[in-house]
DNA sequence: CGTTGTTTATAGACTG
DNA sequence: CAGTCTATAAACAACG
């Protein structure tokens, strides 16, 4: 841990690690997801240390989207033509800095494999949260109708979000939020506030100098036990205009639509991605933030 | 061709 | 000390 509250982060490495940026930076998102050129976008403009050597920490940043299971790869899809998948959070990963370190993990996210957790209880939930995100998302043509010819990845977004919700979907989980409203559906608002609390300094930081502004925050704005929170329980239901980021321009010319999940398009099919099995390691293995 | 994404490998730091 | 997590490098494929 470097220096607390002494100067910039333009001149030494911001306490973080390369998930906390990437999350923070989708979480500061209004869509809760980001293309990769965004991610980076906004860790250089918040900090300054990683407008250098952009070849060496971007990599290292889209080996953690790839590696990290807590990041979900969401396709474009055909009226938001552009290069790259948008990256989301997975729902369950709010907690992983639950003991106030952006550097270290308690544990690393990992999802599970549906045939190790079948949860009696949140098998209900898991599958709506399921159904209604396979059934929210449209075709995204470049994978086809139906027969997945160039796509690799067997997942599909049942198997992640079906694998350990715990309630993460009433709460109003991000990243099937983020696909919610990434296709044109109203997300609940209180999400936008989990940002703030996740990430107070996003909002708050000095943009020039990088550095949180609140003296009530740690070492580099970072607040103990910041992620570990029930978000409507501290968070006033702020109403966050759900705007078009400026990356998800597509977003807002689709109508929005009720988010019953009687209303599903029946014809319309998931094709969240997440890495094989072979890249989760030990993708048996039962890792979870909590 | 540059960007994006995946994968493997290695080293160092941290945790229990 | 073993296991875990992060950072970094690098090779490679796919895509726009």
């Amino acid at each position: 841990m470097p220096r607390p509250g002494k100067s910039s982060y333009s001149d030494q490495k911001p306490p973080y690690s390369y998930i906390s940026l990437t999350a923070m930076a989708i979480q500061h998102s209004a869509e809760k997801m980001l293309p990769l050129s965004d991610i980076y976008k906004f860790i250089m403009e918040r900090f300054p240390y990683y407008r250098e050597h952009t070849q060496r920490w971007q990599n290292s940043l889209r080996h953690n989207l790839s590696f990290n299971d807590c990041f979900i790869k969401i396709p474009r899809r055909p009226d938001q033509p552009g290069k790259g998948s948008f990256w989301a959070l997975h729902p369950d990963c709010g907690d992983m800095f639950e003991n106030g370190s952006f550097l270290r993990r308690r544990k690393r996210f990992k999802v599970l494999r549906p045939e190790h957790h079948l949860p009696g209880g949140g098998a209900a939930v898991a599958a709506a949260a399921a159904a209604a995100a396979v059934g929210r998302l449209p075709q995204f043509s470049p994978y086809g109708s139906g027969q997945p010819s160039g796509f690799k990845h067997p997942f599909a977004i049942e198997n992640i979000i079906g694998r350990d919700y715990k309630g993460v979907l009433q709460a109003g989980g991000l990243p099937l939020a983020s696909v919610m409203h990434h296709l044109g559906y109203p997300v609940p608002s209180q999400l936008s506030s989990v940002v703030s609390s996740m990430w107070p300094h996003v909002g708050v930081m000095d943009p020039v100098a990088g550095v949180p502004v609140s003296p009530d925050y740690g070492p580099f704005g970072v607040p103990v036990k910041a992620l570990c929170h029930p978000p409507a329980q501290t968070m006033p239901a702020v109403p966050v205009p759900i705007k078009p980021a400026p990356a998800v321009p597509a977003a807002s010319a689709i109508p929005a639509l009720t988010v019953a999940t009687s209303q599903i398009c029946p014809a319309a099919k998931a094709e969240v991605v997440t890495r094989t099995p072979a890249s989760c390691g030990a993708s048996g293995s039962v890792m979870l933030a909590n």
